[in-house]
DNA sequence: TTGCTCCTCACGTCACGTGAGGTGGC
DNA sequence: TTGCTCCTCACGTCACGTGAGGTGGC
């Protein structure tokens, strides 16, 4: 195991400040590899990717509470269901749009523009993500 | 105009506390439809709905301010458009989701999760919100 | 010694309300 | 008068950090 980072090295790199590491790190968020007998935490540089997926998923509207249950989550949930699902009930959506009053219309489109940026985000972690 | 609501009803027929229509108003969220000479307020039974449209918003993580700005928008946007572009993007999701380690594969399925109650609430949302 | 780290306790800020109390309409 | 309403100022709670300060490792 090699090259492992220091708090402030992990704190750059991921460009937030060592206190919010800090914060994650005690919400159990992410975790040390290993500490220094004297308690140092010594971090995998791949955690600088896992700050950036949990900023990613904050900026998505997850709470940090919920993003640490999913990290803690245990079987693989079936991803493809939801997504066909999610297809169907876009299909009806699509039909309904043609016909709307102008401010459900707006509203709705807030709502696909917040729904698109998760499905953006989601699909980036499941290019970029690393298996932690 | 008939049937216009004083606070209390519309509180109880909403199922909202008095003070929370109260904070509502103020924001400009909601609007009384007229307010008699002493300054009562008399609301649209509209507000009813518009109420719980407001609700399900919140609980699809849209702050109050967003709810009101999107209120207050001027043009239809182009609700098409995004229902489309979504829909690309979950084929590619699809396929991504084939090949894709656990770890990201949870939280996609959260994201897609999160993703499919906006969709829900937006096609709720064109069925059955009041255009007031 | 110097600068780094850990831990803890407290504080800061913001969103979303809620309480209370004085005022005037009904 | 009674209960309703308005308004305002303050407080409560929760999430998400941030500050500061004492401690020990490097």
């Amino acid at each position: 195991v090699a090259n492992l980072m220091r708090i402030s090295e992990l704190a750059q790199a991921a460009g937030v400040s060592k206190r919010t590491v800090d914060f994650y790190t005690n919400l159990g968020l992410i975790q040390p590899a290993q500490r220094t007998t004297g308690g140092y935490r010594l971090y995998n540089p791949l955690t600088v990717e896992l700050i950036g997926t949990i900023r990613q998923l904050e900026a998505s509207g997850m709470a940090l509470d919920e993003i640490s249950a999913q990290f803690a989550a245990a079987g693989p949930a079936d991803l493809a269901a939801i997504v066909t699902r999610l297809g169907n009930d876009i299909e009806t959506l699509r039909t309904l749009a043609e016909t709307s009053g102008t401010a459900a219309h707006t509203m709705a489109t807030t709502l696909m523009i917040r729904a698109h940026h998760l499905i953006v985000t989601a699909t980036e972690l499941l290019i970029a993500m690393p298996d932690v």
